[in-house]
Formats: structure tokens, C-alpha cells, sequence
DNA sequence: TTTTATGGTTGACTTGGATCAAGCGAACGC
DNA sequence: GCGTTCGCTTGATCCAAGTCAACCATAAAA
């Protein structure tokens, strides 16, 4: 059903309603600030969709690279294994934010994307796209500024995790999910989390522990409800106030 | 002795001698891979270049964004600001390497480029760059392949904060800067640092004493030898072991 | 319904790296 | 030449987070 051979494009409605043209992630997604007809070359290049089952890989760190992917619905992570077996998670994705730039470098991934709960994608071949961001400028520039907002991210990431202690990590990370459910329509205040606390304490550098007793201590404080994965900000200003608590 | 001054470049010679088509870093620069034809049309782009003396800043967070540096010579360090004063520095650029790849997100600066040793840079107009890109497909990938190397070697820090401890980070670090002076044909084994302990500690992690202190660790095992800044590579295979040696 | 597995919480203790503090050496300005 | 500054080293102590371990909650399997 995910998969829509370009062929049938006129026929069947569904096919339409997966289109760029038709998503409402075109916002947030590859497709901003284009034009309708600009839209629809975009539709023609974006040819494969996909369902990728929870727990199921997107692709894995080796694997030929020759496309990226914009995350229609679902989360997703993404993770580096080092040989000794450690791992670091590098991120969490979530609707409208791509996948695999990190493979354009060496023609490989370098990562692996493991779907976080059952998610839809939408494979854009990459050769294909550089040829289209060619003649499409608004394009072209907004891919670079969708690279460099990676770059951005990362370096954020960077300063969390050389800079700040566990309470204020998690609290950062907590902000930024509400931030980026916000901007996709959801509560900005309660949310479930897709993720283990192993794996956001990968995310954060901390065990899973130290995690879990943030925590709490969150809850403690009256800055959260937590149950599980059940999340209710009940004060932001006493998050972000953790941030900024001394170094 | 890795510094090359540029100091006197005659003035008739500098102009051929500061092309792109005749600079020596251009396998490693941008340039990678053009024909000489197109070599020459990337010429007429990079217009400005610019001396940076130790200590100036090449540009700041919050500056607008015109332009990506391309480093001819010397040595740079990045870094980003929080408001409460701590600061981590998120990257030490060379010779051939890209500057400000952040900027193209916003439009703005995200972090500050301040020169470590007195250096050159050559300015190459990012808007003029995206047209050119259009026209010269190899450009265009190279262009993108740089992009998505600069997000891999952030997720190699992440790793690096998120999971080593202190010794393996040292390693770590003065593996790549020896990979990379090898890469621009200097020794392998011997080098100068450019950047203080603080300024390695803030990259790591790490505060300047641990930095000091692994140092001396490293010296006192037979894996390198270090005076100040002098650091010699005794032992490279001691030093990839203390790597991978337990998480 | 009970059983099992997986993920989360909490406590006790240990430890790597931070912090505080003193002293040293090289480079620079006077 | 000499004093000042800045960066580096080293030691003593402390503490945030890691480790180890027990137990609890939820959901899926039997």
C-alpha cells in the first residue's frame, strides 16, 4: 500500500493523497517554500514509499547509500556501534525530518535507522534530487539549509554532552521534544515517549539509571508527571531554569 | 615544523599563485575532482582572500551569513557560547578545510571561527557558490559530500563525549590530528599543537587538568612524548589500543 | 488466569574526573 | 636582565554519575 509505482499516479486517490503536494509536512519537509508546479516535479522524484515496522531497520551503518528519506509518520533513531560493542544513539527523528544525509559522504550510511514505532517513509533518490535541486534553486537551497541545520543540531548536541550535567541534559532533551511536537501540532505539554530510557541515556551520555532518577526528581520538584513513558510538563520555566544552573 | 608563513608572496606571482587551479590543497579543498576548465570558473568566485591573525576572529555567532571559508593555511578553532558563560568548542580546522557551514542554516553564525595560528582564508560567496553548483554537477556533489562529511565527524564526536572516558578521548583526538597532518603531507609522528589544554579539555569534555594529567599518562607508558605543545607519536599502535579498551 | 520478558525504579557503594590549590617554565614587555 | 603573565603540571580532596543489585510494573504469551 506504502508502495506506489509512479505509473498509477493518475488513477488512484490514495496515491494523490501521499503525494508532497497533498502531505501536510510539506511545511516542515523537503517541499518548503516551493510552488505548485515545483511541488509536483518533487511528486514525480519521490516515487517509493515504505512502512517500516517498529523495531525494524530503515537501513544499517555499511549499506550502499543512494537515497535519503523524509519520515512521513512514525520516530525513528538513529545510532553509530562501535566494534567493541558500544553505541551511540545520534538522534531521534520524527515526522518531516529526513534521514541519511550522513550517507552522501562516503556513498555509504554510516548509521543505522531503526523505526522507534511502526513509520512511513518516503525514499527520494539522491542523484535524482541533485539533479532536480539543479534546475528547482528554491530547492537546492533549501536542501543546503536542511544540511546545515544538521550541522546546527549536532553542534548543540556537542555542548549537551561537553558541557552540561545530567539533570540539565535531560531537561534539554525533554524541551527540544516538546519544542518539535509543538511544531507539528501536537501538545506541547504531554506526550509519550518513543524511546527506552537506555536509549535516551545513550543519547545524553548517561546510563539509563541516571536517567531514571532525573527523573524523578523531576517529579519531585513539580517540573513533570512522568508514568513510564507518559509524559505531562506541568512547569517549562522550571526546565529551562535547570539549563542555565551554573555550569 | 608544520607552519608554512605565507609571508612574502611576490605580488605579480600572487595572484596565479593563490588560484584555486594552482593551490596545493585543491584535492583537498573544494576543488576535488573539477577539470581544469571548471577549476578556473571556481577561480573567478573565490575573489577575497584574507589574513587572520592569531586570536581574530574570522567571524562570530550572530553574524549574518554571506560566504564559506576555505583555510589555505593555519589552523582555527569553533566554538559555541551558552549565555551562563560556558563555552565548548565543537571543531579545530586546517588547511583545506570548510568554515562556516553552520551559517547556512539561519542565515546567521552559529558559532564563532577564531584563528589559533595566523592564517589565510579564502572567502567563496555561498550564493554565488549555489549558482555555480547548478552548473558544475561536480562541484554540486563534491559541495554535498562536504556537507555530509562535516555530519559524520559530528556524530564521531558525539560518540567520543557520549561514550569514552577520558584517556581513550586523548587518543582519539591526537589519532585524527595525525591522520590529518599525514593527509596534508606533514609528519605523522610529530607535531605541534596549536590549541591550549583548556581548548582540547572544552573539545573533549574534558577539564584542562584531566587533559594535562592524560598526557603525562600517555608519556610516562612510552606512547608519546610531549613537551607543550611538542607532541611526539612514540607508539600509534599503544595509543588505538587505549581506544577500544573496554567501554 | 498465571507466566515470562522487558523496561523502569530505587538503594548502597564505588570511582573517574572535577575542583581547589600550589608551584613551575617559557615567552614577552619593559 | 627581570618581572609579569599565561599556560602547564601535579597533588589532595570531593562529588556526580556509574556500577551492582534488588525489586516493581506492564504487556505479551501461555
Amino acid at each position: 500500500m506504502a508502495q506506489t509505482h509512479p505509473l498509477n499516479q493518475e488513477i488512484s486517490l490514495s496515491v494523490i493523497k501521499t503525494a508532497c503536494s497533498n502531505c501536510n509536512l510539506r511545511e516542515l519537509c523537503l517541499p518548503f517554500g516551493l510552488s505548485l508546479e515545483e511541488l509536483e516535479r518533487l511528486d514525480d522524484l519521490v516515487s517509493t514509499r515504505r512502512r517500516i515496522k517498529r523495531g525494524d531497520h530503515l537501513y544499517r551503518a555499511g549499506e550502499v547509500f543512494d537515497a535519503i528519506y523524509a519520515i512521513r509518520s512514525g520516530f525513528f533513531k538513529t545510532d553509530v556501534l562501535l566494534e567493541d560493542g558500544r553505541d551511540q544513539v545520534t538522534g531521534f527523528q520524527m515526522a518531516g525530518e529526513l534521514l541519511g544525509l550522513d550517507g552522501i559522504s562516503t556513498e555509504h550510511h554510516t548509521c543505522n535507522a531503526i523505526a522507534l514505532e511502526d513509520s512511513e517513509i518516503c525514499a527520494i533518490p539522491f542523484s535524482r534530487l541533485e539533479v532536480l535541486s539543479r534546475e528547482i534553486h528554491t530547492l537546492q537551497h533549501h536542501f543546503h539549509k536542511v544540511m546545515s541545520r544538521e550541522i546546527v543540531r549536532d553542534h548543540g548536541v556537542m555542548m549537551l554532552l561537553g558541557t552540561m550535567r545530567a539533570e540539565e541534559r535531560l531537561a534539554a532533551f525533554l524541551l527540544n521534544l516538546s519544542q518539535r511536537f509543538t511544531a507539528r501540532g501536537f501538545s506541547h505539554a504531554e506526550f509519550y515517549l518513543r524511546m527506552t530510557r537506555e536509549e535516551i541515556g545513550s543519547y545524553l551520555g548517561l546510563k539509563l539509571e541516571t536517567v531514571s532518577r532525573a527523573f524523578s526528581r523531576f517529579q519531585e520538584e513539580g517540573h513533570i508527571a512522568v508514568q513510564q513513558k507518559h509524559i505531562r510538563i506541568l512547569n517549562v520555566n522550571g526546565l529551562k531554569a535547570l539549563m542555565n544552573h551554573r555550569a
